[in-house]
DNA sequence: CTGTTAGCGCATTCAT
DNA sequence: ATGAATGCGCTAACAG
């Protein structure tokens, strides 16, 4: 008698098998009821189901995938929960909220020399199918042939080769170095992001298209790798800072940047924004509560999410789907800019 | 010649045979190597490793996890992403990166009926184990018996029955009341949050011991139910302000019901902290950006995540741990408080 | 209407 | 050192 078999459910899980036991029909008869196929009598149905209620029985996302093609799951691919992927995650979940599928987020938490590549590596771990569908935060490299349909949010290789939602990079930039300009400044410094990063490079060329479109020589001088990183960018700063001639305003690439800025301007004595100006980009939550608050290019992060969300659902229904959508920044002028100094 | 077969792996998922195939080995070494068990000539080892990398392969989460019990992955249960549960996931990632666990963050976005016990259908879809242990964030039942490690983060029930993290929910009532105390308020009105949760009752006796402690006795016509949120709070409120004698000021249960109580303030006309005083609680994101910023209770979400981690990653480790975590919250001042007005 | 037989991709004995 | 067989929990064909 395998007496330890079926009388113990309170150790592990309850399975299907627990609750053909229980009820005392077979294991597919279970799923039948489960999955709401036909070809079981009323009574039996009932009885199944009142099984299934005491047990607190749930079909298992795993096994289930392994089976069956379709779980009603979405997944989201990040590097990690910082503040841009949780932003995008609000607007997903909202515009998932209402549709049926349920939401899985992923976050390899890869360091060092692992990390490129995560993308790749996330998708097939998940793939095979514990989700229907995958939107991917920044990937660095195309993820082409999938089993799943797929989209990017802010592709870090460009639009290439996948759907893709992202933000008017190149659009944005030029907004913020018009607004410098505005303001009176004419030496106006730049601290660019990651050298393999499409965004970097738009943002870098919106700003060299809005200097050279006001008659202004761009003074590589001026120009310094932040990396998108708060400290590399800080230590950039204070040289930039030291400068003989130096510049009246910062257009950081992104908010980690500027803040770094913020951080090299301090310690040297410099008043933001009477002595320098300095605009960051990407708008996160931390940006309103820098001293002072961050004047800074938004991205619509949440909006981002949903539009990858719509775009994604109308690929799982199998339509024809524009595989590209970009959406415009808007400048959030707070205090850390304003007006040339005069001396 | 089976040509097909092994030829194709841009069609679907590279699977472990299709590894063995390229190798010219068994399945099961395949797994082996992976698995960095011994048995395994060191040659073989190494042309396994290369088919590995050649063919992009990755074990699947899904068919591992069937069969194994330890996927070195660490769950978080969430019924939707918003700012709260969005805060915590970035303590959370922070304290697990270098740990070795990924993360898997999972939502059901239940609405309406379905809502309740959200978390045991959850955690018995994912249990069986997809992921290792979990992180549950504000069950509203207990999650007694479970096959996994399972550590509650402000759960709507209180701390009993499981290892748990929380907020000093009475404590930080009584802060806020004391403020608007010390402003020269008397006339405080609470809004309070959903009655069955076990952080609105907290926060309400903190308003009372507070008022009580200073000598005044609560005056039931100023305690009203907003529910946690902004739209019964703002209809709530507007009762509130057209009383003959109205609150000088409101301490409302969380921040969304704060902002709902500046809403309805701007409609009556009455400026904010002029006429009337308002402090929420929690200091999500969204807090610093209302018009005038919100003076609020700070729950310290991060690390309340990252505690929760801790917790979590003892007892995966079989240690004994402490099973209650309560962290101080702090009196965020801004702008929406000030001195009662003069009559 | 119900139960039997397969097999999803993988890891684990146990043979060889 | 390697491979054949087995089973995880479940669903899809079919057979009774």
């Amino acid at each position: 008698m395998d007496s330890a078999l079926g009388a113990r459910p309170g150790a592990g899980r309850v399975t299907i098998g627990d609750v053909a036991r229980a009820a005392g029909v077979s294991i597919p008869t279970v799923s039948k009821v489960i999955n709401q196929r036909d070809g079981v009598a009323a009574a039996t149905m009932t009885r199944v189901q009142q099984v299934v209620a005491d047990l607190g029985y749930e079909t298992s996302l795993v096994a289930r995938s392994l089976r069956s093609s379709r779980t009603g799951v979405l997944g989201i691919l990040v590097p990690e929960f910082e503040p841009f992927s949780t932003e995008l995650l609000r607007g997903i979940s909202s515009a998932t909220t209402g549709t049926g599928y349920e939401l899985l987020a992923y976050a390899g938490l890869m360091t060092g020399a692992d990390r490129p590549g995560w993308e790749r590596r996330s998708l097939s771990r998940l793939s095979g199918t514990l989700i229907d569908g995958a939107i991917v935060v920044t990937p660095t490299t195309a993820l082409s042939s999938s089993s799943i349909p797929v989209v990017a949010i802010d592709p870090h290789t460009g639009p290439e080769g996948h759907a893709t939602v992202d933000a008017d990079n190149e659009g944005g930039a030029v907004q913020a170095v018009e607004h410098l300009l505005a303001l009176g400044h004419t030496r106006i410094a730049h601290l660019r992001g990651r050298a393999d990063l499409a965004s970097a490079q738009l943002r870098e060329a919106g700003y060299r298209s809005a200097l050279t479109a006001a008659g202004i020589v761009v003074d590589e001088r001026l120009v310094r790798d932040g990396d998108y990183q708060e400290e590399q960018s800080a230590s950039a700063a204070r040289d930039l800072l030291t400068l003989v001639a130096r510049p009246t305003a910062v257009f950081a690439a992104n908010d980690s940047s500027a803040i770094g800025v913020l951080r090299a301007a301090t310690d040297l004595g410099l008043r933001v924004p009477e002595d320098l100006s300095v605009v960051g980009f990407d708008d996160v939550p931390q940006a309103s509560i820098t001293v002072p608050p961050l004047t800074t290019v938004s991205q619509p992060l949440a909006e981002l999410g949903s539009r990858a969300v719509e775009l994604l659902l109308t690929m799982l229904r199998g339509e024809a789907a524009t595989d590209h959508v970009r959406l415009s920044t808007t400048l959030r002028v707070r205090s850390s800019s304003g007006p040339v100094p005069r001396d």
